[in-house]
Parts: C-alpha cells; sequence; structure tokens
DNA sequence: TACATTTAATTGTCTGACAATTTGTTGGCA
DNA sequence: TGCCAACAAATTGTCAGACAATTAAATGTA
C-alpha cells in the first residue's frame, strides 16, 4: 500500500484511497484486521491523527468498523444490505433535493422500475408480501390519516411491491428511487377524493398480483403514474401562482 | 446543532451526525459555509481534532468540502450526478461482491431495469446514442477484441441504452445495477460463436431503438438475458468443476 | 488606477500526552 | 488442579498546543 508521491489531494485523502482500494480490489477479505493506527502512521510516513482521519472517511463509507481495546484496531466490514440502503437513500435524496429534478422526471423513473418489477412479483409474490400490500390498502382508506401516514403507507406498499419480486439486488436499486421520492411526495396534499382513487388503483395493482396477470399490474401502475403525474401538476402550479 | 447527551458512539461519529442532519433536512443550503473548525469545536465542546475527525467522515459521503485560506472553511457541497454515481457503483460492486449475489440474481436484476428504460428509450433516443450504440456494436465484431474490452464495450452499449431514455434519475439508479455487474461479467470467456450472438442481439436491440418499436427491443432483451444466463452457467459449472 | 506586499483567517499536519476499553496473563486461593 | 481477581499490555478515543501552507482581503506604493 503506498500513497502517489506527486498528487496534490490531503494526506488522509491519499490514505484513506489506498486502503480502500486494497478493500475494494479484494487484498484485503472481510473481518480482517488492519495494521493499527500506529502502525499505518509509520508505514505512510504521516502523523496518527492523519491516518485517524483517513481511517474514518473509510468508518463513513461504512468500509471498515473499530473497535478499542487490546487486540482492537480497525477490521473490513461486512457491508449489508441495509447499510447500503441507508446510503443509497440518503444520497438518492440529497440528489433529487439539490438538483431540482423534476417531479415529472422522478416519478416517471419511479414508475418504471416498478413495471419492472410488476412481472417478477407476480410469478413470485409470496402471502406475506400480499398481506402487506392488503394492510396498507386498508390503512390508507382510513379517513383519519394524515397526509405524512397516507405517504409513509405508500412507500410501504410500494416496497412491498418491489420485495415481492424477490431479488435483492432489484430492491436494493430502487429502494433509491421509492424512498427518495418521498420528500416530493410529501408536498403533496391527498384529498379524500385522490385518496380513493389511488386505493382503487392499489387494489388492481394487489389483484394483478395475486391473479398473477402481469398485464393487469402494468396498466395499474401505469394509470397510477398518470394519476400522481397530475396530483404533483397541480400542486407545482398552486406553488407558482403562490410565488408570482 | 446539539448532540445527543446519552449516545454511546464516538464523539466525532455523533457530531458528523448532528451536522449531517442539519445538511440533508436542508436546514443548511448548498455553498453555505460551516462554522469553522474551532469554532465548531468551542459549540460541540470538544477539541479540533475530533470536530475534524468528523468533517472528513462527512467529506468521504460528499456532503461537504473544504477549502484553505482565508475565508475557506467547509461548505455544504452540491451533490453531481458524477460523484453520486460513483458512490453508487462502489457501493452496488461491493454490496455484489462480498454477498456473494448470485449471477442469476444479478442478471435478471439488470435486464428487468433495462427493460424498463427501452419505451422510454424508444420515443427520446437521439441520433448520438444511437451513433454510440452502432459504434459500439461495430467494436465488438473486431476479431482482436480482448474479453476484458468486449466486457467494457458492453458496458458502454448498455449505458448509452439506459442514457437514450433521457431521464437522469433512470440512468443514475442502473449505473449501479449495469456497471457493478461488470466484475461478474469480466470472468466470462466471449468465443467467437457467442459474441456474434451478442452483436446479433444488440443490433435488434439498436434497430428497435431507431425505427421506435418498443415490443422488439423488450423482445431482444429478453433473448439478451436468457443467452447471458446461459453463458454464465456455463462459465459457473465449469468453475465447480475445477473445485471439485 | 493598477499592482505588489502584508496581514489575517483558516485548514493541514505534527508531537506528545492521557483516558477509556478490551484482552491476555499471572498469581493467589480453595 | 481449577477458578477468580487483579494487573499488564495493546489499542483506539480525546485533548492541548504548536507550526506550516494557503488563500482572500486589506494596505501601501508607483
Amino acid at each position: 500500500m503506498k500513497t502517489d508521491p506527486e498528487t496534490k489531494p490531503d494526506l488522509s485523502a491519499q490514505i484513506a484511497k489506498a486502503i480502500r482500494d486494497a478493500i475494494i480490489e479484494g487484498r484485503m477479505i472481510v473481518d480482517e484486521r488492519l495494521p493499527s493506527e500506529a502502525e499505518l502512521a509509520d508505514q505512510f510516513k504521516v502523523s496518527r491523527p492523519t491516518v485517524r482521519e483517513a481511517l474514518k472517511r473509510l468508518a463513513a463509507q461504512s468500509l471498515i468498523r473499530t473497535q478499542r481495546g487490546a487486540f482492537g484496531g480497525a477490521f473490513v466490514r461486512h457491508l449489508s444490505y441495509e447499510e447500503a440502503y441507508g446510503q443509497h437513500i440518503t444520497t438518492s435524496t440529497l440528489l433529487l433535493s439539490m438538483n431540482a429534478v423534476s417531479f415529472e422526471t422522478a416519478c416517471e423513473a419511479r414508475y418504471a422500475l416498478e413495471r419492472a418489477c410488476a412481472p417478477l412479483a407476480c410469478t413470485r409474490r409470496s402471502a406475506d408480501h400480499l398481506a402487506t400490500m392488503r394492510a396498507e390498502i386498508h390503512r390508507q382508506g382510513q379517513p383519519g390519516l394524515s397526509d405524512e401516514a397516507f405517504c409513509a403507507s405508500d412507500v410501504t406498499f410500494h416496497r412491498a411491491l418491489v420485495d415481492a419480486a424477490n431479488n435483492p439486488v432489484l430492491s436494493y436499486q430502487l429502494a433509491g428511487a421509492v424512498e427518495a421520492m418521498q420528500p416530493l411526495m410529501n408536498m403533496i396534499t391527498f384529498t379524500a377524493r385522490s385518496r380513493e382513487t389511488i386505493v382503487q388503483l392499489h387494489t388492481r395493482i394487489a389483484d394483478a398480483l395475486e391473479h398473477e396477470t402481469p398485464q393487469q399490474a402494468d396498466t395499474a401502475l401505469h394509470e397510477l403514474e398518470a394519476y400522481t403525474l397530475t396530483l404533483g401538476r397541480d400542486v407545482m402550479a398552486a406553488r407558482t401562482r403562490q410565488n408570482a
């Protein structure tokens, strides 16, 4: 592990990169212990605080974990789906908010991806997934529900749809798209009328999965996309009027 | 910005979380300057090295950037698509390799997502995207190409397909799926015979996009998935034999 | 005014120290 | 012998203070 001698960025960044590359390229395996901070400082010819900054960078990316005490130290971490989800969602959310992605674009992406899951979900959905979807549909029909709670339930419903495809890679990729859109969706006010329409479409989707009719799921998702889009446009239009 | 007084994790982690939350919840906007390290140390009642470790954590997540000199400091960073891509791909690649995702699962996810793009790509593809795809198809037909180069060209081709949908959110989500699979794909040896089959399928996909026939693109992608799967299975079978 | 110089603010790095935590070891005791 | 407590060692976590490097603003000068 060596640092490039002529590069400009911070020493701690260089060292972090050197170690990161070692992990990513498989030169260090899961649960392998890194040299102690003092040893790394010697190896890289820097002080311990600099090494520590590098290690904290890696910890922030969930690439290592540290343990105090004798025979403690930094260990290569096993990246779990849960943590990867978390990072992915954080990044996606920021990306959407900072880059002012339009509601249309986000919506289009989300439903395109969900439609990709539908055929798989039709063949693989478990009773559990169906039950979750039915339960959320029921909740969405309750009159006293706040907009936020309705939205959260919506996310749960759609995650169940995605998870029903029973493909962890798909679930991971889509978690970002669905959950990252929640802040955008939260801006929508769901009237009793619009909730009714959405519940009907959700019911059609759940039915399609239960009866294994992918074509109907596809159609319902198309309609839901179109409907969500009109709701979103109304909000945006109202907002524009307000600002003008 | 305050730290939870009763939590156990490192001070630097707590401080990083406090600042991260402020950024994610929009309490700090892009390009806003954070207090200097000395001020943060005062605010949080910790030493400067501890603050620095926290800031390095945030820098590792591309949430802030730092600038030296007078009126320098840490600034909330504008997260670009390119950086988000990079992080997403790194995480996805690690996830695939560490969790021993099967070739089948990864393949299924990848092509399901690509099929989701196809209809959009048919209506929106630019001359540029088509040209890229044709160029890569031509390259893939060259006899002297190494397996790695063939693979890289394959990735470029498929990224062009995804980008043709002209939806940055879709491109971002799929970059992980397509590029993260490259290490898995690299294990495959592409014979002249299999390359010919792939080139034919790629041609059909490009044709479908050019003629705006989404159904044909869908079919070709299904066939490509099935074919890739058989290639992958052969490799796995050979590998198993070798180990036995 | 235009340009060079100084100055102040800020991050980057180092040194050395001590606290906190965990593990292995040793010694005493039954 | 076998068990338990105290101790030693290794390692990360935190702190204080210092100096170097860098950069923008302020200042002085032609």
